[in-house]
DNA sequence: ACCATTGCCTACCAAGTGGTAGAAATAGAG
DNA sequence: CTCTATTTCTACCACTTGGTAGGCAATGGT
């Protein structure tokens, strides 16, 4: 594989795992056995390696919704569709999730590159919900404080599962189900009219 | 004030603000305006002095959440009681908050210590669910796993201040009244038979 | 007056940080 | 084969990190 890739497939799941600080070069370099300096060639800072993680990761993201979105149809239907998607991906790459949470902690500047890099996603969103409230599909309430909550609760069920680890729940795939069960008949009440 | 206070205070919002990883004992020294080695005589270690802000965070959110209680009764009244109360902390001393997070994110071990300090907590909460859904007044479910769920949208949609002011949200007060009576709002038509 | 304890300090250190300079290997084109 | 561009490497650096060793002043009990 293109040593490019390798590197920020590895970064990715690093600066998703550990965060950012908590990630070195030499960490990366180590695991990946070359040497930090080509990591250094192929992207000029720590800090622009992050910046392409964030990118590629906000494109998988993309293509995986757009997926689920063309999978389905309207109102619940295509809801639950991207709640599962979302979910799977959590399951499948948590790296991905975990990364884009690490983003918002970071803060300014990266956390601006990666809002501009979602935009249209959230836009997309918003668009479609403000059609389907208006065609009674979906309850009436603000659109845009809607997709910013579903998408800070998605995260939130979706990536805290090590806090479910640490207060003894295990986390199996049939306990994950529940948790997606549950999330959905949250959405289905609240958001069905 | 007590130094060893002033160090507690100071690193609680560090290490809320901008991370453990990100926050180091000299920026610490240096905002005090004290020695490093001061803080080190007080907390032998850096990991020890993030041991005790925990601790301190959990007995602050846990008094809050004791007055919010016994502000209230039963029911619907009281949830809304204890979430405005969180979103009250979220907006007095965000960093709180923030802490609990980034505990979270940090994992084992730090994280296995807070589960405990919180588990009274968290069980209090499911108790008082079970009992509120065998009375009628909260709709039948998993209990634990609506705390949990209502424990991470709580703290996404209280702590995510950063992604809405990213995203060109203004953060202003009346803002962040509303998402809160969105929650609410939604909670309520989720939680409400 | 004495001494032990407390609290904060200066001085220092080994390890690790992101990053630079530039040599050596590799590979494709003519 | 030779030239050139790409890629990976060794060697090194200035700086920051958490932490140790030990000194020095204040305090208070005996």
């Amino acid at each position: 594989m293109d040593t490019s890739v390798r590197i920020l497939k590895r970064a990715t799941l690093a600066f998703g795992e550990f965060g950012y600080d908590a990630t070195s070069l030499d960490d990366l370099a180590r695991a990946l056995d070359i040497r930090k300096q080509s990591i250094l060639y192929h992207y000029p800072s720590k800090e622009l390696l992050l910046e392409a993680c964030v990118r590629q990761a906000i494109a998988d993201l993309s293509v995986a919704l757009d997926e689920a979105i063309r999978k389905s149809s309207y109102g619940w239907e295509r809801i639950e569709s991207i709640v599962k998607r979302v979910f799977r991906l959590a399951n499948n790459r948590p790296e991905l999730l975990g990364l884009l949470r690490e983003v918002t902690r970071l803060g300014p500047p990266i956390l601006t590159n990666a809002v501009e890099g979602m935009r249209p996603l959230l836009d997309g969103a918003t668009v479609w919900l403000i059609e389907e409230m208006e065609n009674g599909r979906v309850r009436r309430s603000d659109p845009e404080l809607l997709v910013l909550s579903a998408y800070s609760t998605i995260m939130g069920a979706a990536t805290e599962v090590k806090l479910f680890e640490a207060l003894g729940e295990e986390s199996t795939i049939r306990h994950v189900a529940m948790r997606r069960k549950e999330l959905l008949r949250f959405l289905k009440i609240a958001l069905i009219p």
